[in-house]
DNA sequence: CCCGTTTCGTGCACCGTTCTACGTAAATCA
DNA sequence: TGATTTACGTAGAACGGTGCACGAAACGGG
């Protein structure tokens, strides 16, 4: 069965019988390792240069390091990823390390398959994004290669790193703003998945909108609606809530994901924004940006999260054994819907 | 240097220990290859599921097949990726295939660099999502691994397979959509980009705009637009274009990706869509069908783009030689923006 | 009962790297 | 000048699998 496609490969032994060295000698150049002469190195280059030889990773893999990392992404529409992904790439690429992604779908399961994907491919560390594996699971995989882990609170993990903005305070800041321009009846509309971790953001951001609130003694009018994860019935579930009787006044959405169908479901029915109705969202996505939408919400500055994880990660395969953690300051970006 | 984690890896030699067999064996039960006996199969599987082992892809690929198709995407905020990147996983996750991802971020160079490492991991065959790169490159390139590009039209290709929409017929849908409404000043706005290739979806888009102009003796009406590819001047460009005292009735843009800003940049300016302004896009994005974007869009169906690519690819592992140039229909779901 | 086939399992030579250990020649020091 | 270093380059054993070639045992037909 199966080749398609053959050419017979420049291997290390091409180059170093072309450059007239030993296997050894070409290997050192690669690394640039101890003990090479000048002569030597320019002999080998202008092999390598002459013969496109590039070094199997695969094969490389087996004894020393790939120089590539692996980032998992819960899926590939996700507003958030862009701006963390640049970040991570601007550090990597500096260091030279290429980056292969995984798609997990949202769905643990996946992301597990994904992550021994990664580590059967010899990458030399993993950014997690947004997983939706268990703090135990990955503690388990932590010990095999190492981990950080972005949007996904773990404060107490031994094995790995976890880069956050802190949720909490960034679910305050919005119910804050929303206090300071006179709405009280403030609710809060999260998804509501199956297998629930406290661990990811959006019951973070629950615990600040109630301690907000709390703050404020509004805790009896504290509401919140869930939404079911999957399927159709999503958008039927926002157009209940829009259309109910006691429609909240503010509505504080824990993403944009779910934010901005919010808004065009309003906008559908009529609903003025904000005059009958404020929303805010989280993540500041660019789509909430567009003047038409002018969606206030909760920027997590994604880059600086990819790059602060890219560096822990880089500081974690150089040696580092204790866990960091660390919490980065969101903003509110106001627009027209508050 | 370097470890952060370790843990002694189960590998075969582990599980032939554990199983009392040769490392031969095992492997031979992996593979489900011939001359294995039940009694054999079973005792192996049983250890393989004692110690939980996971053969090394990176030591597999170095002989045998890897089970791994990469796919290279342009970027990872590209609104047609999602629907293209299902449409491929739905055929490659049946087929016990799984897929990593390269981020290609609109570079030819920086494709080039994630084909090669792709292709040093070993993995199985290459799905290219609106790549860059040049026919002659990738020919090259497919030399070396089965190839099928999506996104980009090089219909006289030998060595790896193209699938597409037809985005010339794509085009001439928008513009008699258009005439169909009594617009007669249309443009066609587009990105340019250094290096250009006629294999790109926009120029083959601005053919069919021409195509459908000429049909209807409108050839002299014809204007296009080019918009910088990157930085800043983009926006303004748009705002000139709006502001322009010659600005055209009607606005048929290459992608979403412009359109909803251009939209956005038309709402803000107060000029009124469509009753001052018709803006037409392409790839029906989920921003588009927002009601308050409400944006008309051809939509060339990324799903069935990614089984048909998936597949293709599969054929071509399996020996097919002769090259294969699929061109699907898109369909124009018409909004509030005509 | 003998001999040619199958069937099953094993030994071993790869695959393309890395890296330790070692030999040799040149450079440095006393 | 002889004894050490130091610098350079090379063998060769890993790494974790695959798959060919081979031998032994079981099978089956005449």
């Amino acid at each position: 069965m199966a080749d398609g496609a053959n050419e017979t490969r420049v291997t290390i032994r091409t180059v170093a019988a072309d450059a007239g060295v030993s296997v050894a000698a070409v290997s050192k150049v690669m690394r640039n390792a101890y003990g090479v002469s000048d002569a030597l190195r320019l002999k080998v280059e202008a092999s390598i240069e002459k013969l496109g030889y590039r070094p199997s990773v695969a094969a490389r893999g087996m004894r020393g390091r790939t120089f590539t990392l692996g980032v998992l992404l819960v899926g590939i529409d996700n507003p958030f990823l862009p701006g963390i992904f640049q970040g991570i790439e601007s550090v990597t690429e500096a260091a030279g390390y290429k980056i292969m992604v995984g798609v997990g779908a949202a769905r643990a399961r996946t992301e597990v398959t994904l992550i021994e994907q990664m580590i059967d491919n010899r990458m030399d560390g993993l950014i997690l994004v947004a997983s939706q594996i268990s703090g135990a699971t990955l503690e388990h995989y932590a010990r095999q290669i190492p981990i950080v882990v972005v949007g996904h609170h773990e404060p107490a993990a031994q094995g790995y790193d976890t880069i956050n903005n802190d949720d909490q305070a960034g679910a305050r800041l919005v119910v804050r703003a929303l206090l300071d321009r006179g709405y009280r009846d403030i609710a809060y509309v999260t998804q509501s998945d199956q297998d629930d971790h406290l661990a990811d953001v959006a019951p973070q951001r629950e615990i600040g909108y109630r301690q907000a609130m709390a703050a404020a003694s509004l805790s009896d009018r504290t509401r919140v609606f869930r939404l079911p994860a999957h399927g159709l019935p999503r958008t039927e579930n926002m157009t209940l809530l829009l259309t109910a009787p006691d429609r909240p006044r503010a509505i504080f959405c824990w993403s944009d994901l779910d934010a901005i169908p919010l808004l065009s479901e309003a906008f559908r029915l009529g609903i003025k924004v904000p005059e009958d109705l404020a929303i805010v969202g989280y993540d500041n996505s660019p789509t909430a940006a567009l003047s038409m939408v002018a969606l206030s919400s909760v920027d997590q500055d994604g880059p600086r999260l990819g790059k602060l994880a890219a560096e822990a990660l880089f500081s974690r395969m150089n040696g580092r054994k204790v866990a960091e953690h660390i919490l980065i300051d969101p903003s509110l970006i106001v627009r027209g819907s508050v």
